[in-house]
DNA sequence: CCACGTACCTACTGGCCAGTAAGCCTACTG
DNA sequence: CAGTAGGCTTACTGGCCAGTAGGTACGTGG
């Protein structure tokens, strides 16, 4: 059912708690984006969302958790469709790494408000935000560094799996935190280049030497 | 002169503008820091600069200006390193980059507070602040490009530098970055991590071979 | 058709904080 | 010593916003 609302605007009503717990996610992703944590208001929220403000303290609770339920689902999409892209790979490590970095850059470029929430304003924020974030970093840097511990079994790499798994990590949320900034270019562009880039290294690059997808 | 105020503590008296300033600015890229820019209010600046708030507005105006301030102050002292380091290489590129690296890492370890501001929070922020960041960041991307435009004349080289340097700097942000949250890393070892990423790649890492610094 | 629960609202409060008004104190200058 | 300029303060205001009180509609099972 339909009522006009003072403005004259169509809003749809009574809807099961489900689809507008929903509707308030996305749109606390949006603001929050925007805007930032503090400067984001209930209010602008509410708006976003299409519904009153108490509904979204009945449903979400206070803006923290609010805050703490948009990382987590924006983590979770995340992880998930970094995993799709890598199970879907053969077993070549490079090939593997090639399809992650396509699958998180591909996620990125499509869900920017999420990647914003996620990296820019989790990290700005201390305390309990962070902590969410930097789970799914960790899980992100085990994905990686079991990856890289099967393209070798020297000392040199065993050594420095962890580390290098981290250093990888961070340089892809650079790059989409750049990316965000040059929306230019394509995802498959982007991750191409950072694949190039830990692949091959400069010292190979600037000999002409390039790392090419198989096929 | 001193005085003791009414809590007792002994405060300094009219104390030059100059200094002033710097005690002003020195407290708020500490308090911007650790509460962030909207969090931060401008009487814990004013406190822990040790001066009433009036004399915070008289003299840095308002509180965008003030912000604006510090970003400008902590990103001209980033910068002056970098160059520092850069210019007490030789001219092998490797080597000129390696330092680069050093220097910007070991300001980074030293100065924290002015990383985050920069990074962290300017980013974090819309507007005009990111602004000043971007033309940082460009800056940067600039002297990488040249060195690594220095280091061949192949067309891939040429085509790709900037790209690149702009993937390394992200890389370099975002390790750093990550370093503010596993601080028992040396500096010097988290530059030696990036520039055996960036330099010899992973394709050439698990195979054993390392970059070395000369000497 | 009544009772009860759930969806939903308007309209407020209390606190925090950017920014300011209005002037005091001290050092120097003539 | 009179004048003045700049360093410095206390004590306020006005607005924004998180969170809430206290309701009104709507549907459904008995």
């Amino acid at each position: 059912m339909r009522t006009n609302d003072a403005a004259g605007r169509v809003r749809a009503k009574r809807l099961p708690r489900e689809v507008r717990e929903r509707q308030i996610l996305d749109a606390a992703v949006e603001v929050f984006s925007q805007r930032g944590y503090h400067a984001a208001s209930m209010d602008e929220i509410s708006e976003v969302a299409d519904i009153s403000k108490p509904m979204v303290y009945a449903y979400l609770g206070s803006k923290e958790d609010l805050f703490a339920a948009c990382i987590r689902r924006e983590a979770t999409r995340l992880m998930e469709a970094i995993a799709a892209g890598v199970s879907e790979a053969g077993d070549r490590p490079d090939v593997q790494l090639w399809h992650g970095l396509r699958a998180f850059f591909g996620f990125v470029g499509e869900y920017r408000d999420s990647w914003r929430v996620l990296h820019r304003q989790a990290s700005a924020q201390g305390g309990p935000f962070a902590q969410e974030l930097l789970d799914m970093r960790r899980r992100a840097i085990s994905l990686v560094a079991a990856l890289l511990l099967n393209t070798s079994d020297s000392d040199a790499a065993t050594l420095h799996a962890d580390a290098m798994a981290a250093a990888l990590v961070g340089a892809g949320e650079s790059l989409a935190d750049w990316w965000l900034d040059h929306p230019e270019e394509s995802a498959g562009a982007v991750a191409a280049r950072l694949m190039n880039l830990v692949w091959m290294g400069f010292g190979n690059l600037v000999d002409g030497q390039m790392w090419q997808p198989p096929k």
